[in-house]
DNA sequence: AATGAATGAGGGTTCATTCAT
DNA sequence: AATGAATGAACCCTCATTCAT
């Protein structure tokens, strides 16, 4: 994984001079493990209900440490966010890009791997983290919209709207389609770090298995009527 | 005025009669405005960063006030969960029992409107509730998987279930299918007061035309291919 | 100070006119089951601890009425504390007054009878009530001191007093000796409702008879050596 | 054994070795400063009229602190009763042990330099703490029960039974003795910190004094009948 | 006179944040 | 850089007291 893009004081990869060292490499890893560690309990709780001095005592550092890297709790919060998306979405952006293909097959292929992926990923909680705290964090919305959400309805669209230019669909309001799409993934990956932890469900075990089914009714749901699609 | 006796009803309000005053009337209200400003609350904040006396202003009364309804904030919290089912489930599963005709019609029909009303209310905030909480209140999980999730997915399921044995749909893993049916019109309204209080969504703002599409989408999804439908 | 005697309002004992009846009656109770009920609770769980409900609650009378008959907690206190006292005290004192015959013969006969009842009686939880409050109520302190303690020494030092100019005791100061005499009784009054409860001493669970041994030891401890007493 | 309690927040000099610098120092006299300003507190306005955050203030800290050192206000009291016994009790079981001589001896020297240093420090006010909160505390009356009252009255009872086995003293209910011989003392611990802060009594004011007279007083009082003890 | 719903100041406890070491 | 002791604002909850009925 990469892009760390913003994180905060980013203590430079160092220079593995004569004071590089293990000391010098864990300095480094400090803040990934907070995003990490602050990343799990805030999934788990819930911003308000986790306590800084858990997410330190997770990260294996004290609490003072923390405030080395994070301005404020609220900073952390951000930061995990920010953390978990962009690269995700861009290499999924160039692989649809790339692909050459008819849409059914793009959306059957690629789609539900990089899904799945997604959803078993630790990446998966930051919808459930994102959802319940946006309303208190104006700025993590605005964020949020512009980097994750329209991307990813942006890449959906295009490729359902060129299977309608193709003729390969039928015509449909488009970002209509694309929820329909996106959004039993998104609560694919809320679920499983909500209820699903106390009460999971049988059928959604297996997320690619259930991604795929998605995409064959919806993808049928699509087809012009009469193909034998 | 006349012939008292030709009156109707007697619309009266309230017989201020010796055991109801307004005094008795407030009383009987009061948990019920309580647990209304406390599910905006809960639902907007978050429970953990919604405080106690918040709520009761919202209600119109002081903070003393909350915990004579309410043992706790977080009994309050249990009270607001499990206040927001029940009636329209069970409603809803009344009009299922009762349709006469194809599975595909009564997805179409009633399941839209329905769902659609849900949305629009304010239970429709329970799921995001419910989705951000239960990890913190084990026994939230329990009851609402029994009193909420199972019984609604009982009730699609078991319309899809008759639509394969009538050979309206074609043989696909029910509960999956279910989980494809539900899970975008459960985001939906977690959507709603999440992120679509900041960033609307365009598709997303009319409910019923997005369920309505949906539905659509997955019931050609589910079609015997070949099938005219 | 002065007039301990003086209860709150003061309800009148009543003239049993016409209204008079069984609610009369209860009403002129009131006061006086409202202070019983305060006594046992401020003696057993002290006085900050216990709620005014419910004092209330063990005198059979809702919240509010307690208000009726005291204007706060702590007026309640002190109508608690100067009840229980005087009478028993003028009553001691006028049987030693009207006593004829030896010192050692009162402190012996009537002495341990009087001051067993005490312990036995409700009354003796005053004494707990007392020492644990005393320096938060100044006023108390001054009342009980010149109303109870000094009248109480008083009557044991000129008992002793006497018993010295008739040279029945030897010659010793005698106000410690009263103290000798007296505190222990007083600490059994108040380890009867403290540790006592919970950890019986088999000692002082026949009051009287540690009484007659206490005055016994102190009596041939004041006796002139070489008397055969 | 000195009066270990009483030493105000001591700033102490001390060497500030590597380990301990003045930070370390704090940390270590804390919880006995702590403790120390609880129990001053504790005797005088009672457990439940004191705030916690006045202890908190009395020890020099802030309100927050006193939860660093004590999980709650009630396991500080549990504290500070369990600070205040053993040592100076085990070391009064040892000198009596060691004695050699009468026991009318015994009770004569040692015993009452012993109780009047008692009276004096500020573990007196422990007899009335416990006396007013056991009964809200039922493991206090346990542990106190066993680590205070039982090892003294223990003490007490063995001298005075080898006295009435050698013949020294007149045979008597031993137990009866011993609380004829302890609870004045107790009393006298318990008076200075209620009654006697407000009302001082003239003969209790030099506690040895009294200690001494009351157990010249008891000890004429056991002896053997014409002894010219 | 009696009730008990309502109030709101007060107190126990937690926790984000700071800072001396 | 790292620690963790200390702080104090904030929050949950209680309870003495009031007052409409």
């Amino acid at each position: 994984m990469s892009d760390p893009s913003s994180l905060p004081p980013a203590p430079a990869p160092a220079d593995p001079g004569p004071t590089s060292s293990a000391h010098q490499r864990r300095k480094a890893e400090r803040p990934q493990e907070l995003l990490d560690a602050a990343l799990e309990l805030f999934v788990e709780k819930g911003f308000a209900a986790t306590r800084a001095e858990e997410v330190a005592k997770r990260a294996g550092v004290s609490k003072g440490t923390l405030y080395l890297y994070f301005q404020s709790k609220e900073e952390l919060l951000k930061a995990v966010i920010r953390e978990q998306l962009s690269s995700r979405i861009i290499a999924g952006a160039q692989v649809a890009a790339q692909h050459r293909g008819s849409c059914a097959e793009l959306l059957r292929s690629v789609f539900p791997t990089w899904w799945a992926d997604v959803v078993r990923s630790s990446s998966s909680g930051v919808f459930k983290l994102v959802v319940g705290e946006v309303r208190n964090f104006p700025d993590i919305a605005e964020f949020y919209q512009q980097e994750v959400v329209e991307p990813g309805l942006r890449l959906v669209s295009s490729i359902v709207s060129s299977g309608m230019e193709r003729g390969e669909f039928r015509a449909l309001p488009v970002d209509m389609v694309a929820h329909s799409i996106l959004l039993p993934l998104v609560m694919l990956c809320i679920h499983k770090h909500s209820l699903g932890v106390c009460c999971p469900a049988e059928s959604l075990m297996d997320p690619e298995a259930f991604i795929r089914l998605h995409i064959d009714l919806i993808l049928q749901g699509l087809a012009q009527p009469g193909d034998g699609a």
